[in-house]
DNA sequence: CCACATTCAATTGTGCACAAGTAAATTGTG
DNA sequence: CACAATTTACTTGTGCACAATTGAATGTGG
């Protein structure tokens, strides 16, 4: 491989990656002054979004939805609890789960949530198509990465050639 | 508005900013295998793309080009200085700023990063096409939600019928 | 029944992100 | 030149993400 070739590379990967990575970042920060008023980070109203449709789940099948895990979930939740938005209790029929369920406070909470997809939409100033569009993209792009990394307690047997133009 | 109508914005909210979401986090995690043995991070390996295409930049530049403040940026250019891979230096010529510029080991792990954005390729099973539209509309949507949060230091007034069908 | 593996949440430690505040250096202005 | 305003990086504190470990509860094979 020619050295010359290198930076091409190194370049289209920063567009790729990073764009997802900014993207992101730029969105969270796009969340945080209107979920300041209800007392939320970006991560607590996702978890409240799950909640809200499915409430009194397990821990680990928040994760599943939000793809998180109990290191990051346990220390969120109770910072929710604290709030007073949700309350955590072990399973009866099993001791090891602890099942999360809305408390009254955090029901109402959904009803100051409404506004705030109207003020996001507005703000990435994309039609409804272009959005949809790039969600699915985007859904596409993630179970792609997340089979391939499943797949690959090492790493896989990649020659130079597997993209060559 | 009826209450009926407000659990389809919510779900369509989490479809958009969370697809953003999780697919970084999954970009994430597809990396770190990948970058563990050059010893970097994610962030950490924005970081050198940046310096391996413009070396010796001050702080506020590294952060302009990844959109990041000298709060992240500070305590991962200690570690990146620690690792032995940037030496940082104040400008001689305007003390406030810090200069960042590459070790021989840091541009040594140019070379061992080459083969990183080929696996990426390969793990998003997209072809080119797919990946530039798909970078191009987050770009897009970047641009426009950095836009909007500059101009809303509070809460812009935004009316119901803003997004009317 | 009883080792034994599995499942589930919590804990610990590292490394981002970012807000808010500090301090030093520079620049602009009278 | 004096001095206020700005720029720049650093510091502190909070909250994710995640790897790795722990420990309790459950299930399973012998």
């Amino acid at each position: 491989m020619a050295d010359d070739a290198v930076p091409d590379l190194l370049r289209l990967d920063q567009q790729l990656c990073f764009a997802v990575y900014s993207a992101s970042l730029a969105m969270t920060r796009l969340y945080q002054p209107l979920l300041d008023p209800l007392g939320l980070t970006y991560p607590q109203y996702l978890v409240m979004l799950v909640l809200w449709e499915t409430d009194a789940i397990t821990v680990s099948q928040l994760g599943d939805r939000l793809m998180l895990d109990s290191g990051t979930l346990t220390p969120l939740l109770k910072r929710l609890e604290a709030a007073g938005q949700v309350r955590r209790a072990r399973d009866t029929v099993d001791e090891r789960r602890v099942i999360v369920t809305l408390t009254d406070s955090g029901w109402a909470l959904k009803h100051k949530a409404e506004s705030v997809p109207e003020h996001v939409l507005c703000a990435t100033a994309c039609d409804l198509e272009e959005l949809v569009a790039l969600t699915a993209r985007l859904k596409v792009l993630r179970s792609n990465v997340l089979a391939f990394t499943s797949n690959l307690p090492p790493l896989p047997p990649l020659s130079s050639e597997s993209l060559n133009h």
